[in-house]
DNA sequence: CCTCGCTGCGAAAGCGCTTGCGCATCCTGT
DNA sequence: ACAGGATGCGCAAGCGCTTTCGCAGCGAGG
């Protein structure tokens, strides 16, 4: 901590130090000095290594903008959730969000990117300032105002999840929600449920609308109507609304004995709403739900939940930018594959 | 949505239009441009407004890179939490540090800066790569290997809570925690406590310093000896951890009839710990905390807190920082009051 | 009629780097 | 001994803007 301080009179602002200076001081070009750190170029081991021992002596560390205007790259990726701004919680109370931005964050820094979280609310002051080499856009929304503003920055972008209004040549990193879909009724059916219905929002995302198309065929195979109890809101749905959807379900006459929460916070409301009303779960109701807020493992009965395997989504979402962005060849979609972990609400 | 397309052969990758395109279709210069669009510069209105006009015909967006370099300011300040890289929660679930930094980005872009959140676990590849003009660091740890990274970038630095090795003329916004502190205590005594603790960690950050210190004076002013019960772990404390000191406290030969929490998940485990040792709060024992997670007001009994003022810091740090930015005078330290939210754990 | 100040605009010099290419020098093979 | 390639390094042209400064043209004052 103790720098260099025989500068003579005390620095009104010190210039900062730049490529020229390291030049001079290690005798050679600026374009050795960016050689020698950049590892490009053709120079002696020796040659190299003295710039770089004059460089850290020095202090230098390279303009991060200069670099970028001269290069064209700027190594920083954004990621944005792509919720409604008026949404009663933000993702960062969500813990897929949170992990699958974690591992994001881990592979592009791994692979010598910076990843920064825009803030869903962005707007063109944010957008349009943002030295951007890529942008991950987990969740797009139907009708998002940021999305055309992203778009229009003109690089690349990942999907985590496809944009409902996307181009087919988007690149996409997502589950097969339909095969996942299948998956959990399938499994609701071999715990011994007879009806199985699937509980959304009325308001439906991309994803809402896979998980019913697939329950919808689901049903029609095994020659059943298909019961679906869209709660009526979107996923900015509060605590109440999701209740009084539940309440409704377990009023309804032909109730069912088992039912697909599309949304974590609605399974849990309707598990309350179940003990409120006398319902026993898993006894007279199964229950399972989608793995989101980390709220299934210590609600009563442990919720069953399909897993979406959110860090390999992210790790997934960086790599197949920063392969795009690299030039290298990839496949514009990837398919992560997901999983049910079974607890108390699925087990009799 | 629909550019030009014209451009004969199917354009491979078309080129970013940039202020020469602009200043060509208005047949003025580039100067004229640039002025025309920042306001800057002798034009008239007419000229002005035509430029602008062509601009956006074209969809002309500045290159931020190339404005960077040449303006010298990005218009990006970062902010990022100090906390251990092991910790076993991440900020984004304190609700204390969300409600900060939103208030911060709000201020942020309301002045025209973008404001990036960075992981507190970024390495060099971030801070060396962000083009920054400026930089918020909340709560500041001791030891912190970010710290000295981000101070060698040489930009203003807004601290939230002072570094407990930082210099006297740091840029601060923080509680007056003395005073804070003493509140909490006078209203433990007026609420009918006998004797005071205080629980905190055993590896002090300054906060905890600072809240100890004014315990002890409090304290001494009563010819009474501080009573201080100090869990061995650091602010990564894990619940069992928070719940061993707890039940140390509890069953202590001097049991205190009232007790402090620094932080609010001890407070939680305390309460959970003296439901469990059949200790009645608040009758038997008083209990406060200061509001983090928000997690008070649906504990049993609900915890009397002493509230922070999250959002008043946050616009404090953001606009504390763009003055220094702009080189507006301002003073360098800036005190945001607290309150206190009285809860049935200290109502008797 | 000449000077002065004002107005509207543009030329050009950077900002601090990266990189294509050219120029020596040196080594190798014949 | 000499051509030809390999090697080590530097020149200079950018990257796309901002900003200083200078240059005309023009109306007004002396």
């Amino acid at each position: 901590m103790n720098g260099p301080s025989n500068d003579g009179a005390r620095s009104v602002r010190r210039r900062r130090i730049g490529i020229k200076d390291v030049a001079k001081a290690a005798g050679v070009s600026i374009t050795t000095v960016s050689h020698a750190l950049s590892g490009k170029g053709r120079l002696t081991d020796e040659t190299r290594e003295r710039v770089r021992r004059v460089a850290d002596d020095l202090g230098y560390t390279p303009h991060p903008v200069a670099q970028s205007l001269a290069s064209g790259r700027t190594g920083m990726i954004a990621v944005v959730v792509s919720l409604p701004g008026n949404a009663p919680i933000a993702f960062t109370q969500i813990d897929y969000y949170v992990a699958l931005i974690n591992a994001a964050t881990r592979t592009a820094v791994g692979r010598g990117y910076a990843l920064v979280v825009a803030p869903s609310t962005s707007g063109p002051a944010t957008w349009g300032r943002l030295p951007l080499d890529g942008v991950i856009v987990i969740d797009p929304a139907d009708g998002d105002p940021t999305l055309p503003m992203i778009r229009g920055r003109g690089v690349p972008i990942v999907f985590v999840g496809r944009d409902p209004n996307g181009l087919p040549d988007d690149l996409v990193v997502e589950n097969d929600r339909a095969s996942a879909t299948r998956s959990v009724l399938d499994h609701l059916v071999d715990a011994g449920a007879r009806t199985v219905a699937l509980m959304g929002l009325r308001t439906f995302e991309s994803f809402t609308e896979d998980a019913l198309a697939a329950h919808t065929a689901w049903s029609e195979e095994r020659g059943r109507e298909p019961l679906v109890h869209a709660v009526d809101a979107d996923s900015t749905a509060s605590a109440g609304e999701f209740r009084a959807g539940a309440l409704s379900l377990l009023a309804s006459d032909d109730r069912p004995d088992a039912v697909f929460c599309l949304y974590e916070r609605q399974a849990v409301e309707l598990l309350a709403a179940a003990r409120e009303t006398g319902v026993d779960v898993p006894a007279e109701m199964l229950v399972a739900t989608i793995a989101e807020m980390g709220l299934a493992a210590s609600s009563h009965p442990g919720l069953t939940t399909l897993e979406l395997n959110q860090d390999e989504l992210g790790v997934a979402a960086a790599s197949l930018l920063i392969d795009r962005l690299e030039g290298r060849p990839a496949a514009s979609v990837r398919d992560v594959p997901t999983t049910i972990t079974i607890r108390g609400s699925t087990r009799r």
